[in-house]
DNA sequence: CAGAAATCGAACATTCTGTTCGCTTTTATG
DNA sequence: CATAAAAGCGAACAGAATGTTCGATTTCTG
């Protein structure tokens, strides 16, 4: 890929998480984009179909790489979704949002864009069923699998527009503790202390 | 009100649930809500601020009633939320979604607004705020009260977009039980039967 | 019936979108 | 290094949608 094209591309990325940490998806306008980026229209036009197009794409950017691991994680080594780890496939994820490069954050934002969190819950869910089997043993019997499966999916999404909006004091490994516990993947942190005393 | 300001408003009402269940509503423009209601532009910008507020007022229309009855019933007789009917809340919800009036399902149809779901999810969160000693049996140890509000609204609401998205052959009273045990509102049904055996 | 209120319809300024085109700068290649 | 191909510029443009305005007309209310 052509620098010049590197560099468009980078600066209209750029212009536009800047100004999703300020605004709606809905009210960013192009032209507020080629602006902030300091790209002619045109050229805008020639990266990007429309702008769903370019939220899509940053969408890619962001996630691919990190889901494309963890794929590769769960089918090759098996330890990412262990019992004694089964959580550090979440907890790994809620990491990288909350170093939040990017301003990942803000795509979770409630004000923010439906589109997102679509690509983000389809991407779950396509990690969660390429390890079926260990979704398949929190899952209640009788329920069938897709539906748990998209229950954990979502649940995991809503968990993270919790965190991020009002409790992002919270450290991940509280949230994801509260989110395991909440979906079967653990049992109850503290009712194993009171257990063990 | 005025005979001619109902009868207007229940056109644009008309025409837009029409719409609604044809495309998204990002996709749906002024003009074509007055085009099928046959009311002037005006006269839609006297009644509605913008199409936004339209789809808010529409939300209102469709659900206050349900849920300010509901709300009635949670703090009048106890017996909605009661141990053997425990359901009856969600499973009265799931009734009136699919009884379709107004084209309810189409407003939780994916490719829909992220508006309604949200007017529809603090409707939830109010409800179930309203007896929180109810959804507090249910709740984990240790895990934020809010939290727990929060992931069963979250929750019930993706099951209806996953009931709506792909599984519109199941029976309410099916949809209903995956999502209470999926909650822990009760037990694995059909665990009881093979425990009865 | 008379005044008030709602609607009409047609026009209007404004904003945003997506495209086009001729010209300039940058890059890759022989 | 020379040069053609690729990318970008910027200005202009048509088209669509938004939200407003206003005088004329219809419908309601008292």
């Amino acid at each position: 890929m052509d620098r010049r094209q590197r560099k468009t591309r980078e600066a209209i990325f750029n212009a536009f998480t800047g100004l999703l940490a300020k605004k709606d998806f809905a009210a960013i306008t192009v032209g507020e984009i080629i602006e902030k980026a300091d790209v002619g229209r045109a050229t805008f036009y020639a990266h990007f179909e429309t702008k769903d197009y370019l939220l899509k794409e940053l969408n890619e950017e962001l996630f691919c790489h990190v889901f494309d691991s963890m794929m590769d994680s769960a089918v090759n080594h098996r330890h990412i979704f262990d019992c004694k780890e089964s959580d550090s496939l979440f907890l790994h994820l809620l990491y990288h949002i909350y170093r939040n490069d990017n301003h990942i954050l803000d795509l979770f934002s409630s004000v923010n864009n439906e589109l997102f969190l679509r690509y983000f819950k389809n991407c779950m869910i396509n990690l969660l069923s390429a390890r079926k089997d260990v979704t398949e043993k929190s899952k209640p019997k009788n329920v069938p699998s897709d539906f748990w499966i998209n229950h954990i999916a979502s649940a995991f999404i809503e968990c993270i527009r919790w965190w991020t909006d009002g409790n992002a004091h919270l450290a991940p490994s509280e949230v994801s503790d509260y989110f395991l516990v909440s979906v079967n993947l653990k049992e109850d942190f503290d009712e194993k202390n009171v257990d063990c005393c």
